[in-house]
RNA sequence: GCUGCUGUAGCUCAGUGGUAGAGCGCGUCAUUGGUAAUGACGAGGUCGGGAGUUCAAUUCUCCCUAGCAGCACCA
C-alpha cells in the first residue's frame, strides 16, 4: 500500500464526526469550523482531558473546542496563565529573581520567588501593573516538547536552579513540556491561553506575599509566595473580595471580643481566659456532650494533669513529642534526683491506666471511657490561631477498648453518633479524611495492615467514602479525621476516630477471653467535638455569632421602654428564668433604639420590649435577632415558647 | 519554628526626634424616649518589654515578647 497520511476521526459534542490528518492541533479544528471559534478558542477537551489548542491529536477523540464561556477551563486558564504572566513581570522587574513553581489553587494561584530582598505590599501593585502592560501586548503562548538533556542545560545556563531539581523530579523518561508567554519561558505542564490578551484584565488581583518552604521542607530554604486571585469577569472578582470582608466579620476572634466570650493575653499564650459569656456557651456544650455520651453508653472518667516522665516513656511519646510537651519538674527534699513530669498532652495513656486497674473480661468489652480531658501542648508559635489552635484545651475524648471483632460496629455506632451531635449544633455537612500510616510510627507492617483495613471497612459499611490523606496517620494507629471550615474556608480537624493495637500493647493492657486466656483489647481514640476550644471557635464561625439559642449564651434581654415598666420587665425576667431561660433585664436609662442596637451587636437573640401598652395588657413586643419585624405576644405565650427554644435538641 | 508585617486609651485607629489625639465605650447631669446611636460635661495612656544612638526616643537601631498572613508542624 502506498504511503499515506494517517487519519483520525473527531466526534464533537452535538454527536458529528470529522476526520483530520493524524496530528491535527484542536486550534486547526477549530479554524475548520469558523474562524471566529477559532479566535474565541482558548483551549480544547479531548477525551476528557484538558487540552492545549497547540498539542497534536494522533488518534481518534472525542472533542470540544472551550472558550471563556466554559467556566471550569476558563478559570483554569486564567489563573494558570495569570501565574506566568506574574512569573514573567517579576522577573522584568527584578532580573535577579528565581522562579520555582506556581500553582492554581481555590480562587486563583500562587507563585514562589527566590528573591534576596523581600517583597513589600507596595511591591503588589508595581507587579500588577507590569501584568496588565504584559497583558496588553497580547504575546502569543507557544508550546514545544524537548528532552531532558536540553532542558536541564537551558535551565543551568539560565541561572535557574530551583528549575534543574523540578525536572530532576519528574520520573522517567517523560518528555518535558516548555512554554513560552513571549519571550518569557517556563517548565510547564500546561495547557495554556493563545495568548495573554486572552486574560480579562480586570477580573484578578494580587492579594498577599508569605513565607513558603521550597519544595514543603521545613529544612530547605523559604521562598517568596505571591498570592493572587482571578474570575472569569470582574463581577465574580468583586463578589469573592466582598465575601472575604464579610468573612472577616464572622471571625471568632472578632465576635469573640464583641460578645465578650474570652480573652488571650500574653503572659499565657495559647491559652484561654473564658469570660462568663463564653464559659456559658462551653458549660452547656459540655452538659449536651455528657448526656449524649452517657446515652451512648460511655462512662466517665477524670485522670492527672501532671503525669511522670515514666508513662510517657512508656507510650512513646516521650521519644516522639517530648518537645511539645510542658515540662515540670519538681525538686523533692529527700529524693536523688530531681522528679520530671509532664503536662498531659492527651488523655490515651491515663485511659490504659484506668482500664488496667482490676482484671477485665471479655465480657467487660467493649468499655467505653470517656474524660472532658484537659491537655497541654507546647505548640510551634505560628501554630496558634485564636481559640482554634492553642496550648492549652480540653478533649472531649474517649477511648474504646474492644475485640477486633467489634471495631467495626463500633466504627459504625461512633460515626452515626458524631453525625447526631454535629447536626444538633448545625452542621449538616462535614468532610471525612482517611490518614494512614506514617514513616514515623510504632508497630508492625502487619498490625498496620489489620488496623487500615478495619478502619476502612467499617467506615464504608457506615455509608462513608472518605478522602485518602496518605501519610498522615498517628504514630500508633490510623486516623479518621472529621473536618469543618472556619469562614474563610480553612480547614480544622475537629472529630478524630483511630484505631490503635499499638499502645495496649505498649502499656499491657489485657483481658481475659471467653478461653481463658489473657488477649490484647484494641483501643479506639475517638473525639467528637475534638476540643471544645476549637469546635467553639468554629461554631461561632458557621453561626456569625447569631448561636442556636438553646446554646446561646444571653438569651433574652427584656428592655423597658419607658420606666414606669421597670417592675413589668423585672416580672418578665423572673417568669423566663423559673423555665430555666437565661434573660436579663435592661431598665437603663436609655432610649428603646439605643437598647436595640447595644443588644443587637451583642448577638443577644431574643429582645422583649415592654412599653406602657404591654404592662397594660401583660404582653411583651418581641424581637428576634435578625429579624427588623416585631411582633406582640402575651407573657404566658412567650415563656412557653422561649422555654421550648432552651430546651437542648436532646432533651426536646 | 521559618518568612514578612503589626503592637499608641476598654475597642477601632490617627500622629510626632522636644513625654500624645479622634470616634465609640466608660462616669456624672439633664432627658421617659416605641424597635440599630438623645444631648452636655468629665475621667482615662510609663505609646508591648529591654538595651543602644541622642542634650532629648512613643518616634531611629538592635534584642526579646505577643499578635496577624502564609509555610512547616498538629500524638
Amino acid at each position: 500500500m502506498a504511503l499515506e497520511v494517517n487519519r483520525v476521526s473527531l466526534t464533537f459534542p452535538d454527536g458529528n464526526s470529522r476526520d483530520y490528518d493524524a496530528g491535527v492541533t484542536p486550534a486547526e479544528v477549530a479554524a475548520s469550523i469558523a474562524s471566529s471559534l477559532a479566535k474565541k478558542a482558548i483551549s480544547a477537551t479531548v477525551n476528557g482531558a484538558h487540552h492545549d489548542l497547540q498539542w497534536p491529536i494522533d488518534a481518534d477523540a472525542s472533542i470540544a473546542i472551550n472558550t471563556m464561556k466554559d467556566e471550569e477551563p476558563a478559570v483554569e486558564l486564567i489563573r494558570h496563565d495569570l501565574a506566568h504572566i506574574m512569573a514573567r513581570a517579576v522577573q522584568e522587574i527584578w532580573p535577579d529573581t528565581q522562579v520555582t513553581i506556581g500553582p492554581v489553587i481555590k480562587d486563583g494561584w500562587y507563585y514562589d520567588f527566590d528573591r534576596k530582598e523581600s517583597f513589600t505590599p507596595e511591591d503588589l501593585g508595581v507587579i500588577e501593573k507590569k501584568m496588565k502592560e504584559i497583558i496588553n501586548k497580547r504575546d502569543e503562548v507557544r508550546t514545544e516538547v524537548w528532552d531532558r538533556a536540553r532542558a536541564i542545560k537551558h535551565y543551568e545556563d539560565l541561572g535557574e536552579p530551583y528549575k534543574v531539581e523540578l525536572i530532576n523530579a519528574i520520573p522517567g523518561d517523560e518528555p518535558l513540556r516548555m512554554y513560552w508567554h513571549g519571550d518569557w519561558q517556563d517548565l510547564c505542564r500546561g495547557p495554556h491561553l493563545q495568548h495573554t490578551g486572552q486574560v480579562p484584565g480586570d477580573s484578578w488581583k494580587l492579594m498577599s506575599i508569605a513565607g513558603a518552604y521550597w519544595r514543603g521542607d521545613s529544612d530547605r530554604a523559604m521562598l517568596q509566595r505571591i498570592y493572587g486571585v482571578a474570575f472569569q469577569n470582574k463581577e465574580q472578582l468583586k463578589a469573592h473580595l466582598n465575601m472575604l470582608e464579610e468573612a472577616a466579620k464572622r471571625d471568632h476572634r472578632k465576635l469573640g471580643r464583641e460578645m465578650d466570650l474570652y480573652h488571650m493575653q500574653e503572659e499565657a499564650p495559647g491559652q484561654v481566659f473564658w469570660h462568663p459569656n463564653g464559659w456559658l456557651i462551653y458549660t452547656q456544650l459540655q452538659d449536651y456532650m455528657r448526656r449524649k455520651q452517657r446515652a451512648g453508653g460511655y462512662v466517665e472518667v477524670n485522670t492527672p494533669q501532671v503525669v511522670d516522665r515514666k508513662l510517657w516513656e512508656a507510650s512513646g511519646h516521650w521519644e516522639k513529642y517530648q518537645d511539645h510537651m510542658f515540662i515540670v519538674e519538681v525538686d523533692e527534699d529527700h529524693a536523688r534526683e530531681k522528679s520530671v513530669n509532664a503536662l498531659k498532652p492527651m488523655n490515651c495513656p491515663c485511659h490504659v491506666q484506668v482500664y488496667n486497674q482490676g482484671m477485665k473480661s471479655y465480657r467487660d468489652l467493649p468499655l467505653r471511657m470517656a474524660e472532658f480531658g484537659s491537655c497541654n501542648r507546647y505548640e510551634p508559635s505560628g501554630a496558634l490561631h485564636g481559640i482554634m489552635r492553642v496550648r492549652g484545651f480540653t478533649q472531649d475524648d474517649g477511648h474504646i477498648f474492644c475485640t477486633e471483632e467489634q471495631i467495626e460496629d463500633e466504627t459504625a455506632q461512633f460515626i452515626a453518633f458524631l453525625s447526631e451531635v454535629y447536626k444538633d449544633l448545625g452542621f449538616e455537612n462535614f468532610s471525612v479524611k482517611f490518614s494512614d500510616r506514617p514513616e514515623k510510627r510504632s508497630g508492625s507492617d502487619e498490625v498496620w495492615d489489620k488496623a487500615e483495613a478495619a478502619l476502612l471497612k467499617a467506615t464504608r459499611a457506615a455509608g462513608i467514602e472518605p478522602e485518602l490523606n496518605p501519610g498522615e496517620g498517628a504514630f500508633y494507629g490510623p486516623k479518621l479525621e472529621f473536618v469543618l471550615t472556619d469562614a474563610i474556608g480553612r480547614d480544622w480537624q475537629c472529630g478524630t476516630h483511630q484505631v490503635d493495637f499499638v499502645l495496649p500493647e505498649r502499656l499491657d493492657a489485657n483481658y481475659i477471653g471467653s478461653d481463658g486466656e489473657k488477649h490484647r483489647p484494641v483501643m479506639l481514640h475517638r473525639a467528637t467535638l475534638g476540643s471544645f476550644e476549637r469546635f467553639i471557635g468554629i461554631l461561632i464561625e458557621e453561626h456569625a455569632g447569631k448561636l442556636p439559642f438553646w446554646i446561646a449564651p444571653r438569651q433574652v434581654v427584656v428592655a423597658s421602654i419607658i420606666s414606669d415598666a421597670d417592675d413589668y420587665v423585672h416580672e418578665v425576667v423572673a417568669a423566663l428564668k423559673a423555665v430555666g431561660v437565661r434573660a436579663e433585664a435592661d431598665i437603663r436609662n436609655e432610649k428603646i433604639n439605643y437598647k436595640v442596637r447595644e443588644h443587637s451587636l451583642g448577638k443577644v437573640p431574643v429582645i422583649l420590649a415592654c412599653g406602657a401598652r404591654e404592662v397594660e395588657e401583660r404582653t411583651v413586643s418581641v424581637r428576634r435577632l435578625g429579624e427588623k419585624q416585631t411582633s406582640v405576644t402575651s407573657l404566658t405565650e412567650i415563656v412557653t415558647e422561649l422555654e421550648k427554644s432552651a430546651t437542648p435538641p436532646d432533651l426536646l
